[in-house]
DNA sequence: CTCATTTTTTGACAATTGTCAAATTCCAGA
DNA sequence: TCTGGAATTTGACAATTGTCAAAAAATGAG
């Protein structure tokens, strides 16, 4: 838990109060690997926090083709912030890729949050925009035409991806093939 | 003007006194077909809209090379959203693919207006939300593996596109060649 | 440690796409 | 209406990438 209040506490200063208020209405749920923390066209009733572990977001298309948009490791937010603030189905569906734990507050609570102290609405209002910063980078990225500069790019902007996260998942995520990936790969 | 109130009572219904407010503190700026309405790593300092003309986004790599990344046309918010929450440089350049005309309003007016009615904070959430759902679907549509496919998804969710934007632009914004395009578009 | 499963690599080949060059069509301004 | 530049198409060819199949390597449960 600690883990969430010192996520807000890099945008703004908590007092006494406020962290009672969170600290008393976050919930704990933990998954196995593999499991799905979230279905492509549920409409999200809470927002999670990734506390240790991993998670691949997916979508699945009218082929039935998955594919990969993105992850979501320890301290950082379970995406889904549109759905969530509109009320309209997730464009994707969550699975652990690991052993994975997540701290989660209901909608109700965090509007009810948010109406007390308002000087919050800034915070949600810059943790949405980096996460619109992100998806430029993403679709910037997606927009390299050559594989290899656009597996070379990820290399740079987020090696910890190729630790962590299987070869296929990544070749999903770059929009090639598995075995596009493992050639571009053999060549150094 | 009309059409940025008209944009604004399509989320909440405006007062009297908003109204006047916003009325008071809006700016218009019009631009020739070819002029840059925002540049590459700018920090942006207003919140533009279109009311009559075509935009097109673009950022340039290391190498020279423009990569269209979206457009806005009559009646859109001109993108930026986290650059302008964040104070951090623009990540695209804006130029007028038609002559074009904007009403924008400034930083400070619009933090005002936000400290004075607070009940549009929802307001402002909801439209960036709205627009990270866009950036979802180009997501998603940039994940498509042939060319093909990702044109006739085009297509069919902006029809609109193709009538009114060079299809060089409408080729980049597809990460595809020009050459490709007009292949691709020549088979039915 | 062993076995089954998953992940990754490799090979052969076909299809798609990029590149370069040139021809053609379109369009705005004189 | 004419004209020059921009936009688009077309052709030839090479490079990249996908597909299918199979082998090899890595991983995890028991």
């Amino acid at each position: 838990m600690q883990q969430v209040i010192d996520f807000i506490s890099g945008f703004i200063k908590m007092s006494e109060e406020e962290f009672h208020f969170i600290a008393d209405n976050l919930q704990f749920t933990s998954f196995k690997k593999g499991e799905i923390l979230l279905h492509q066209g549920q409409i999200p009733n809470k927002l999670a926090f990734v506390i240790k572990g991993a998670v691949r977001g997916y979508y699945t298309d009218e082929n039935g083709m998955e594919h990969t948009l993105g992850f979501a490791f320890e301290n950082h937010p379970l995406g889904a912030f549109d759905s969530f603030t509109q009320q309209m189905p997730i464009g994707f569906t969550g699975c652990a890729l690991e052993n994975t734990d997540t701290i989660w507050i209901s909608q109700s609570a965090f509007y009810k949050f948010l109406e007390t102290y308002p000087r919050y609405e800034k915070v949600v209002r810059t943790i949405i925009s980096q996460y619109m910063t992100l998806e430029g980078e993403k679709a910037k990225l997606l927009r390299i035409i050559s594989s290899k500069e656009r597996y070379k790019a990820l290399l740079e902007t987020h090696p910890e991806l190729i630790q962590r996260v299987p070869l296929k998942y990544i070749a999903s995520y770059l929009g090639i093939t598995l075995e596009t990936l493992s050639r571009i790969r053999a060549k150094r």
